[in-house]
DNA sequence: AAGTAGCG
DNA sequence: ACCG
């Protein structure tokens, strides 16, 4: 296991979960989920997205992967990250700066996943990575510097925390597969995955 | 390029 | 078919 992945088992309860999913809910009527593409390809991702925060990840065939201020949509910005995330960033990361960029991933069937990658579109790689997860548990795949290589699995449930941090910050990572219907949080089923992030250096 | 396919 |  590489050094610097942090899992923080069952660290929301299950109240704190519903209040967050709650307030989520009601953001997304405005800063809504869209499907990103592939660079060059065009092939659509099997996730739906949004972010909160003063930047968020997008990526289509025109443009690739990239941080901007507003929703690809309807070119609005996006929608403040939640108080309640900032204050685990706070509490768990220690990191002065707060997080630029929450990053919903929403795995909405059992087909959905993310295939192996590296966070590698921010600028400042010594500010941690840190992720929640809702509804639907899923498995997590971490593995080293390099594509080829061991990897471990993990299995992440609602309420769960991981953080990737120091080496591990830039270790590739991704999610195999999600275990459909194995949370009520959802009510119309599957996951979703908050990652918090800083973009630019500090 | 965070995609898919294909292999053992 | 599933898994790594």
């Amino acid at each position: 296991m590489i050094a610097g992945f942090e899992y923080h088992p069952e660290y929301l309860t299950r109240e704190e979960q519903e209040n967050l999913l709650t307030e989520i809910r009601e953001m997304i009527k405005s800063n809504h989920l869209f499907q990103p593409s592939m660079p060059k390809t065009d092939k659509p991702f099997s996730v739906a997205m949004t972010s909160f925060g003063s930047l968020g990840w997008v990526s289509d065939k025109a443009g690739g992967y990239r941080y901007q201020s507003f929703h690809p949509v309807t070119k609005r910005p996006w929608l403040p990250i939640p108080d309640k995330l900032l204050s685990i960033w706070s509490d768990l990361t220690g990191y002065t700066e707060p997080p630029e960029c929450c990053l919903l991933n929403y795995y909405q069937n059992e087909k959905a996943k993310m295939g192996l990658h590296r966070d590698q579109d921010e600028q400042d790689f010594n500010a941690p990575v840190l992720s929640v997860s809702l509804g639907d548990s899923a498995l997590f795949r971490l593995g080293g510097l390099k594509r080829q290589g061991p990897t471990t699995s993990t299995k992440l449930n609602s309420g769960d925390i991981v953080i990737l941090g120091g080496e591990a910050r830039n270790a590739y990572h991704g999610i195999d597969r999600i275990l459909y219907g194995s949370s009520q949080l959802l009510k119309n089923g599957g996951r979703i995955n908050l990652t918090l992030r800083r973009v630019n250096k500090a």
